[in-house]
DNA sequence: GAACCAATAT
DNA sequence: AATATTGGTT
């Protein structure tokens, strides 16, 4: 893979090899792990390959090479050093210098292709699928009289920096020019910033409206339904404060919050665009793929799960957090353990999407209903399920309940 | 020249 | 389909 340089921020880790002061990026020849991260155990932990890359590891980061190294023995090169530098002292379109990027941070996934080579190459650390292109003609095939348009690879390091400057100078004030400055990324040019920007407000008005339907749709549960598990005062049952207005589901649970996933020391790994944190393999199959995914809890409960998607400001404590929905779903009671019953399940209302006055009865609830409404559920199983919503079959219950070490089934509590 | 947005390419 | 880049406009 490309661009997981060690270096810290304060260049103390001993990384310096990998270090590189253009935007360099670290090839490692090996199939199957990163050895070079073998002496940094930590840094093991703190990236989360999977998280970073997908499962399928079909989201990797490309990896340009520079022409070069491509004219050559390029396996000589990979071993020789794990350090590739392209990209330096070029010159895009706009006359901006690629200064190139003098890597501080704790992990520095840099890259950036350049078009003028007649190769793209991924390297993805998977031996079968090592090399692949992406973009493979644009420029090399119709801009190839020396412009040297490079494509940047956004990877969630490079992202996270983004976020954090755009966050640092506020949504609206941030320009491209500014978030280029407070990045310190000096590979980038203003355009490739702005084109990430213009990316990063649409995903966020996206989301921004999506959030609002959401809260719009809670809202209508404290209007229309029943009490909902104890929103009271701007508090919930358990003395947590309500969510942010905006936002209309419960914050996470002070104390009996579990940690985060043990793997995520420092940071959180963000994702590449379109790869979910939860580990789909504990998911049931028959799970809507569109909805979020009930969390893992069963096989090692969270309280709380959370993801930070690539998009999402980041949640260091510092920046503002915005829940996503999946970040709603708690793990369900545990059989026999007792919990303290809120009094209803939500009545679940057809949404049109539209607040004010009660809506006319729609037959096709917006998908944020729907996954509110199942999150609800989720989070309060053991009431009755809304209109519409089935119950797992017993036997699927029973089993996965079996294999859960849970074989005995307390008599049921008919509370229906 | 910068910023924004739409179109286009991959 | 998602994302990055390019080009046009302000």
């Amino acid at each position: 893979m490309l661009a997981l340089s060690p270096a810290t921020r304060d260049g103390c880790d001993g990384g310096s090899e990998f270090l590189d002061t253009t935007c360099g990026f670290s090839i490692n020849p090996e199939d199957d792990e990163f050895p070079e991260f073998a002496d940094h155990g930590d840094l093991l932990d703190i990236i989360d390959f999977d998280d970073l890359f997908g499962v399928a590891g079909d989201m990797l980061p490309d990896l340009e090479i520079d022409p070069e190294i491509l004219a050559g023995d390029f396996s000589d090169h990979m071993n020789a050093s794990s350090t590739v530098t392209t990209a330096s002292d070029k010159t895009d379109s706009q006359g901006e210098t690629n200064k190139g990027v003098s890597e501080k941070g704790h992990e520095e996934v840099v890259s950036k292709r350049d078009d003028t080579a007649t190769e793209s190459v991924t390297y993805d650390g998977d031996g079968e699928r090592d090399r692949k292109r992406k973009y493979p003609s644009s420029a090399s095939s119709k801009n190839n009289e020396g412009k040297r348009k490079v494509k940047v690879d956004w990877t969630p390091e490079l992202h996270r920096r983004f976020v954090e400057a755009v966050e640092q100078l506020g949504v609206d004030k941030a320009v491209p020019s500014r978030i280029l400055e407070l990045m310190g990324v000096h590979c980038l040019t203003r355009h490739n910033v702005a084109s990430h920007l213009q990316k990063y407000r649409s995903h966020r008005k996206h989301l921004l409206a999506r959030e609002a339907e959401a809260a719009n749709w809670t809202r209508k549960r404290h209007i229309y339904g029943v009490e909902t598990g104890g929103n009271i005062n701007g508090r919930n049952k358990n003395g947590w404060l309500a969510p942010a207005p905006t936002i209309g589901f419960p914050p996470p649970p002070p104390v009996a919050v579990a940690p985060p996933p043990v793997h995520h020391h420092h940071f959180r790994p963000l994702h590449v665009w379109g790869h979910p944190t939860v580990d789909q393999s504990v998911m049931p199959h028959v799970w809507p793929k569109h909805l979020p995914p009930p969390s893992n809890a069963m096989h090692n409960p969270p309280f709380w799960v959370s993801d930070s998607p690539y998009w999402h400001p980041i949640h260091n404590g510092t920046t503002p957090y915005l829940p996503t929905v999946a970040t709603r779903f708690r793990a369900p009671p545990v059989a026999g353990i007792p919990q303290a019953l809120p009094p209803h399940h939500t009545v679940y209302k057809p949404d049109n999407g539209f607040g004010g006055a009660r809506p006319p009865v729609d037959l096709h609830p917006s998908k944020e209903s729907v996954d509110a409404a199942i999150g609800d559920v989720l989070a309060r199983p053991w009431l009755p399920l809304p209109l519409g919503l089935k119950p797992p079959a017993v036997d699927g219950v029973m089993s996965e309940l079996h294999r859960h070490g849970v074989s005995e089934v307390p008599p049921t509590a008919s509370c229906a």
